[in-house]
DNA sequence: ACCGGGATGTTCT
DNA sequence: GAACATCCCGGTG
């Protein structure tokens, strides 16, 4: 094969997202998050469901701060929480419906060096990622990364370098049995079995 | 191992 | 004022 039909490999497209966030989450395991020179593959994530979540940023209907949430799917949606910490969703439904998915842990794959660097805290590898703001942390997003699409196309639109932050299929499938367990650190709609990880797998934010 | 408390500022009641 | 889709550190067992 040669170097130019190289194939990169394949970024979720906007079908994909444009589905309840129910569905889209456990299909996001093992996925690929990409962001400059990091990688990390989606281990744990929890569903948001819109307006009807008690426990969602969208259950008072859009404000500024969750204006992303309500905007078209596949864009992440950034928040900024506890004083200090950074968290991202992917924007999951119809334009209006303000359904997401938080990406709760990731097992890292490159970038390392860099994730280590923002992340001092983090005594060991397994560290950097398994939790919403340590990643958000590792891979350095904050606020300005809130809207961002992550299916924009490569060498298209105003970005020529491609997207900033995308998901790609890194060729390994979701787990057909995956943990399915309730949504951690809320306190409404605790009950809810709408958080999913990889069964067996160290990077989890816990057991 | 587990547990408790502090950090820190935006958003909401 | 209180809550918050969290994390870190320092205690004890």
């Amino acid at each position: 094969m040669s170097a130019a039909g190289r194939a990169r490999p394949p970024q979720l497209r906007r079908a994909f997202y444009a589905r309840p966030s129910v569905e889209v989450a456990p299909e996001l395991l093992n996925k690929v998050l990409v962001l400059g020179a990091c990688r990390g593959r989606i281990v744990e994530v929890e569903a948001y469901l819109g307006p009807d979540d008690p426990a969602s940023h969208a259950h008072r209907g859009p404000t500024r701060r969750n204006a992303t949430m309500f905007g078209p799917a596949g864009h992440l949606y950034v928040y900024f929480t506890y004083g200090m910490h950074w968290c991202a969703n992917v924007v999951c439904g119809r334009p209006g419906e303000g359904t997401a998915v938080l990406l709760r842990a990731l097992a890292p794959l490159e970038g390392l060096d860099a994730m280590r660097a923002r992340r001092p805290a983090a005594r060991r590898d397994r560290d950097l990622c398994n939790g919403p703001a340590k990643l958000a942390q590792a891979l350095g997003i904050d606020g300005r990364l809130d809207g961002a699409d992550l299916t924009a196309r490569p060498g298209s639109g105003e970005v020529a370098a491609g997207p900033v932050v995308t998901i790609v299929d890194g060729g390994t499938p979701p787990p057909d049995d995956p943990v399915v367990t309730t949504r951690i650190g809320i306190s409404r709609a605790i009950e809810l079995p709408l958080r999913w990880y990889v069964r067996g797998e160290p990077h989890v934010s816990r057991r």
